[in-house]
DNA sequence: ATAAATGCAAACGGTTTGCGGCAAC
DNA sequence: GTTGCCGCAAACCGTTTGCATTTAT
């Protein structure tokens, strides 16, 4: 259902993911510049699904010379070659996460935190069984919108 | 897991739920204007999730004083009362649905037509259970990815 | 009569793009 | 040396907002 080429995926250690990475992008002929690789590194990283602005924010202490429209144009091919998911949601503030094991979300509709979320029960339906008719299915993903334990106690 | 207060279905006759929908907004204090009756009598006849863009041109002939920004407002006031959906994608242009029967989305990659899907299985997990220690869980929608049948055929 | 909704136009903010220079290969 | 990537700045485009006017109640 995901990628066919090996994957980095962040449990792992940084060395570790970070070797992988390198890997694919040289087998996917995608340069190996400073920026890409903090940027894989940062949001690989990172656990909140951040925004393009966050990972600018973060990695400019870092890099300083680092401009947000790279951001934004490392994202974009990232995402094209896989390595990089946009999260679904009705905001108008794209988020990503790196492509690591196959998973869902639950967005508080308060503070916008995304968390993850595994259920094994949807993600062994046989959907493209049910959804032959409609075409290929690449991807299912869930997600769950609520209110967080502490955006409820507030 | 929906709202309270009777909700218009799109699947019964355009009359029947217009009515609803009046009632709805009395209840709620909402004025009944034209723009709102004719931007909700479309959205509801629709089943291909428009942007407020197409839901603006399809109204101008009808309506031609009315405005992209009203369409706008007009989305997001019956989205705060619980009338309207923002579906969840990745793309950067919104799109709604009125809201009617608890359904899922396939979204085709290439053309971005979105069509509704059934999941029981999913609807009738008991997600509260599992997500108590996140908190509230008040709505579950799957988003599924592909490529539609036509689009793979060209 | 009053408060809310509309239309206009301008602003906003996230994202994209053209271009010259620079860096990876 | 060649090609692709980066940084800058400006454009872009979907969406939001302030304000005066109109409309629903």
């Amino acid at each position: 259902m995901y990628a066919n080429a090996p994957t980095p995926v962040c449990n792992e250690a940084p060395e570790e993911y970070m070797k992988i990475f390198e890997d694919v992008c040289r087998q996917k002929k995608l340069r190996i510049t400073p920026q890409r690789l903090e940027i894989y590194s940062e949001l690989a990283r990172a656990t909140d699904h951040p925004t393009a602005e966050m990972l600018y924010q973060r990695l400019s202490a870092k890099m300083p010379t680092l401009s947000l429209d790279t951001v934004y144009r490392t994202l974009g091919t990232l995402i094209s070659h896989d390595l990089v998911h946009k999260v679904e949601s009705t905001q108008n503030q794209a988020r990503f996460e790196v492509q690591h094991l196959h998973h869902h979300h639950v967005i508080c509709r308060n503070c916008n935190a995304i968390t993850d979320l595994t259920w094994n029960l949807v993600d062994h339906t046989n959907l493209q069984g049910e959804l032959h008719a409609w075409g290929k299915v690449e991807r299912a993903h869930m997600v769950v919108y609520g209110t967080c334990a502490q955006c409820r106690a507030q």
